[in-house]
DNA sequence: GGCCGGTTACAAGGCACGCTTGTAACCGCA
DNA sequence: TGCGGTTACAAGCGTGCCTTGTAACCGGCC
């Protein structure tokens, strides 16, 4: 499903925060960096496209509707998701030059540690010394050469053993699920599905050679021995996030890293199949160079901040 | 945190990933509606802006370079996001005029009821009605007059008590918590809090007469008696998104539905500081006219789908 | 009563961005 | 060699947004 054309972009939905915030448009224009005029042609243009009054504007300042309060929250998602992006395209940028250099499988780049740097730089702004980050996405072993090389500080990997001469700490867990779109087959299954069964359905899955895929068919191997034969599947897509489109759109079932679907799951774009039969669990770990530990520095506050999210959570 | 200027806009962000799915400019284009040079400009504008190629251009087609795949999983969260802010404006602008009409509590209106709608969206569309949704957010009274008055055809609320005259069914929960930003003393705190501790706490919170303010003070009164005394607020903000963003800016802690502060809790934001000796929790009903069970058409779809998403997750 | 500081909106001019159309270069394959 | 596929470059144009200038409105305070 598109998007139609009436959502406004992201610079307006900031525009409507800031409004709501300052309580003015006049306060919020300074804070936007533009002209009071601008501020209020924005808001208009605004409602004007969505359809709906977001402001009851008076002399004495601006305040939102009631239709504008739950747009606003709304609008709030919306611009939590850039923040992560924004922080994960800044860490992806600086050249290598970043105080703090990390290098990180895709799966944790994509979905862990962009909510992490957030949440990190949030309370190193907060002490003012906001850290420089430098994040390279791999798979688990460039990973590991990069951080023996001593070309990244810190590597998140998930591999379930630990590379030879390097110190870690496991930070996370993650799990392949098998997931179906609400009203398929399989999403009103009372009984789990076991590994026959698995490998008899075909799925929508990545091109051969990807993580998932190969950590999927390890898992069904040790559980079925080394003869079974896979279904083909219905689709072979090169995202993860394709997948998800076409899993949503009533393409089939697919087996997905819980991480990428947790999303889905929680508003019931997609359900999850339980799965008996199969372990399909893998550890998360941060890995770093040296003798000591914890490692030094910067490295030392993310892994304890990380820590520290998931002993509370 | 304000976003930085180097963030793409949404519609530059479906562009990518429909060139994704596509696996060309070529491609992508009729599905977005434009030229193939419109989509070339668009990229090209993008990878300049962020300074990161994403695209490994061949004459054979493009697909997305390493930084690229990263990128756009960030930006499916995003996208995701604006479709739930879509869908819910969509909702709201259909002035009464809708097949289903739904009035809801604000709490759930703004925290609940967009996942659930794009996930019964996808499922009616696939199955050929898609239906055409009303929504009107109201305090948990005002539904009930709307319920009763047959102005809505479903409501939903948060009320611990059942409207008289009125069927309803539970489909969800709601807890107050407190919340803190990381490195905040009650958040690296061991033990729970207790009801005096907390009324000693100053907060940042919404003003009064504020539903979560009110059941806040409902619960500390049934636990220390009509006597106590609240602390003064640090902050009184009239938003709940104003009232995370504060706290997350270190203003200090506050006590807001779970529902509100889920995505700040998952990605360590802020951080859940244990309560004990309060029952802060409360029933989310959907409500309905009529002395039959379940009511009827769209509206019994529509709760069947909501329960359905619970049971499973 | 009059004025000042706050709020909002309207108007004109200009810049910049994005789209379209037309054109060209490149590659693989028949 | 030609065709169908890909991408990129160039010119022209419309539109959206921002700025500056102006005006109207309200509340408080001297």
């Amino acid at each position: 499903m598109r998007l139609s054309n009436r959502v406004p972009e992201l610079t307006a939905l900031d525009v409507l925060l800031a409004v709501a915030r300052a309580g003015s448009l006049n306060g919020a224009a300074p804070e936007l960096g533009v002209s009071q005029q601008a501020v209020s042609a924005r808001i208009t243009a605004m409602e004007a496209q969505i359809g709906i009054r977001l402001l009851t504007r008076s002399t004495s300042g601006s305040t939102l509707t009631a239709e504008g309060t739950v747009v606003a929250e709304w609008a709030t998602r919306v611009l939590d998701a850039a923040q992560e992006l924004d922080v994960g395209l800044a860490a992806l940028r600086a050249e290598h030059r970043g105080r703090l250099r990390v290098s990180a499988s895709l799966t944790i780049a994509e979905h862990l540690l962009p909510g992490w740097l957030v949440s990190f730089q949030a309370v190193a702004s907060a002490r003012g010394d906001a850290a420089e980050i430098t994040l390279t996405a791999a798979n688990s072993g460039v990973v590991s050469q990069h951080v023996r090389a001593d070309t990244a500080d810190l590597g998140f990997i998930e591999s379930p053993t630990v590379p030879p001469g390097l110190r870690s700490r496991v930070v996370a867990h993650d799990e392949l699920v098998l997931v179906a779109p609400p009203g398929h087959p399989l999403a009103k299954r009372r009984r789990p599905v076991d590994p026959h069964l698995l490998v008899d359905t075909p799925l929508v899955s990545r091109e051969s050679g990807s993580g998932t895929r190969e950590a999927l068919a390890a898992a069904l191997r040790s559980a079925l021995g080394s003869g079974y034969r896979q279904a083909d599947p219905i689709l072979a897509l090169s995202t993860t996030s394709a997948i998800r489109s076409a899993v949503r759109a009533g393409a089939g079932p697919a087996v997905l890293s819980e991480l990428a679907v947790a999303d889905d799951l929680a508003t019931g774009r997609l359900v999850r199949v339980p799965i008996t039969g199969l372990d399909l669990r893998r550890a998360l770990r941060a890995i770093w160079l040296g003798t000591r530990t914890p490692p030094a520095g910067a490295a030392r506050d993310l892994i304890g901040h990380i820590a520290a999210l998931r002993q509370l959570s």
